[in-house]
DNA sequence: GTAAAAAACGCAACCAAGTTGCATTTATTT
DNA sequence: AAATAAATGCAACTTGGTTGCGTTTTTTAC
């Protein structure tokens, strides 16, 4: 088994291993980002569980994700927030490494990690010192705009 | 006079030759833009004017700045709006022409065009279909670094 | 210059996304 | 199993922004 896929089992392990409390809600919510493999809103979670979960819960659960290097805010198109799985090489629960452009699809409405843009490469030669770094592009994915 | 400098007069021309009306307000707002020299959030401009003016009219008034060519928005890593000034030679009533980066200083709160970046260069070879561009990069410039 | 038409303004009320405090329930630790 | 720690739900709140509508100001047309 690879970095990237996980088994039943193997998730449910997840939590556990980054030190996340196992609830009932946060294993499903962690095998809802497995299963769907795509940019996760909060509006997208709430409609998943039928709304049978409070808002707060979410917004708690994903901010104790992200701290423990699970997931990772990614920007969307309308300034709402969605939320990504880290890949296994880039975080921990010490550091996030982001610092990649996204490119989201209006169609599909998936978000592509721009893995080989990073901002060092861009902007650092100009002599700013970078603290924070968002780039967004927004289009059709090669999916997509075949159709 | 070159196109990024106007005088006293200049700028109270400015809002009639793009066609917005020519009120008070919209009258001290362009010149707030022009004298700042950086982008402004909504705040700071209710900030400016003491919140002697209603914040339904700053955002009215931006949109229109907006659709007559004379701003544009930048956004902030916190996904806060921002506007700043086009400049003349990229901007219309009928099309804008920003997909450049900008880069905002947290000490000087200034916004620094990233020319030389644009998207074309950065993705285009990645199979998308880009129709939108946000890069946008904080922290402090060269000025603000050294003290 | 004045009247009619159009646009801008201010107010109040609203909306959506996200946050906070606190009491209760559920996990985890020992 | 008991003690401790963390997660949950509720209500209330905050921030950023929008809408409808009656009034005022600006622009247009004569």
């Amino acid at each position: 088994m690879n970095s990237k896929t996980h088994n039943h089992l193997d998730i449910g392990n997840i939590l556990s291993e980054k030190g996340i409390s196992r609830t009932n809600f946060r294993t499903k919510l962690v095998n809802y980002f497995y299963s769907s493999n795509k940019s996760l809103s909060v509006d997208d979670i709430l409609k998943y569980f039928n709304n049978s979960i409070n808002k707060v819960t979410v917004y708690r659960s994903l901010v104790s994700f992200e701290n423990n290097g699970l997931i990772h805010k990614v920007p969307d198109t309308n300034n709402l927030m969605r939320y990504s799985l880290c890949r296994k090489e880039e975080c921990s629960p010490i550091s996030h490494n982001h610092n990649h452009g996204h490119f989201i699809c209006y169609s599909c409405n998936q978000t592509f990690c721009l893995e080989g843009v990073k901002y060092p490469e861009i902007i650092s030669m100009k002599g700013f010192y970078v603290k924070e770094f968002k780039l967004t592009a927004e289009g059709y994915c090669k999916e997509c705009y075949k159709n």
